[in-house]
DNA sequence: CACAACTAAGTTGCGCACAATTAAATGAGG
DNA sequence: CCTCATTTAATTGTGCGCAACTTAGTTGTG
């Protein structure tokens, strides 16, 4: 599979050397962040994607399919059935089969689930100083990484 | 998650949205690349963790105690000893206490773990092709990846 | 020399990510 | 109406990452 060179490449080398090190270092970032994350979710009995799902909820409060779920944090039921279990049986969201469509399962949050937001409103500006970086490199390093992601999607299977 | 383009924002609320967009994509291109990796290391028969672990040793081929595979690697022996083993049981590496320090276990390639490097040379292009960014926007998400998890680590623990 | 402190690997337990499979419900076409 | 492909969750199995603990060997100090 060898492409045209997109730049005047180095050297091959060189050029070889350096997906290991983004990669690399890509996987070092998350992991620090993770670190990060742990600490400030301690508190709430809250791993990150745990914390994850709760956003998604928290941000928009009506029930929502497993699906939908899946959708916006991209993960699939085989990762977010014993997530949301867990969740359940922390008793911070409720899992029903809808009534309309029975394959679907909805969940919502309890009480207990909304009145967790509050304490987890201090959690991203902790994690924002953290990061140490400028706004401007942060959103740099945004379009960076979304223009990558949509780059390794498609040189996948395409869809996933 | 589908965020509008960020604009005027040294809003408060502004500002404490971007973070999780941050470690989002960052979990998302790192997820991206491991099944770009999955593929190209299929035939090999490597997952990504053991084909970085077999880069340390492809790179630096005399026999390494596994807490040096840690460093270069940035994970504990909870993580290393059950992938080492795995490459073990798949002929690539073999391991032994050291005669110095019984409490070290080396690690050195096999033979076939040597051979196997010449059949993993034409991964990397294949990763870099399958990134899209250019040498320079490489360089920039590098760097910056660099910063912000030295940040992240220092915002944490300290040390690990 | 004895003993405490430290270090290197390994082990256990938990949670996440993903592939592959299964089960149940739905919808479309004959 | 009945069959069949599709959709939605759940389940199973493997591997990674990390915390906590264990075991064994080493080093430092009195």
């Amino acid at each position: 599979m060898t492409t045209p060179p997109p730049f005047p490449l180095p050297d091959d080398a060189e050029l070889l050397r350096l997906d290991h090190q983004i990669c690399f270092s890509l996987n070092a970032a998350a992991r620090a962040f993770g670190g990060v994350y742990r600490d400030a979710l301690k508190d709430l009995g809250l791993t990150y994607p745990q914390y994850l799902a709760m956003l998604v909820l928290w941000e928009e409060p009506d029930p929502q399919p497993v699906k939908a779920i899946g959708e916006r944090l991209r993960l699939d039921s085989g990762t977010l059935s014993p997530l949301l279990k867990r969740l359940e049986g922390a008793g911070l969201v409720a899992r029903e089969r809808s009534a309309e469509d029975e394959r679907s399962v909805v969940v919502r949050l309890t009480e207990a689930g909304e009145a967790l937001r509050e304490r987890a409103l201090p959690v991203p500006r902790r994690i924002v100083t953290a990061t140490g970086l400028s706004l401007e490199e942060a959103l740099t390093l945004r379009a960076l990484l979304e223009r990558l992601t949509g780059n390794l999607d498609a040189a996948q299977g395409g869809g996933r």
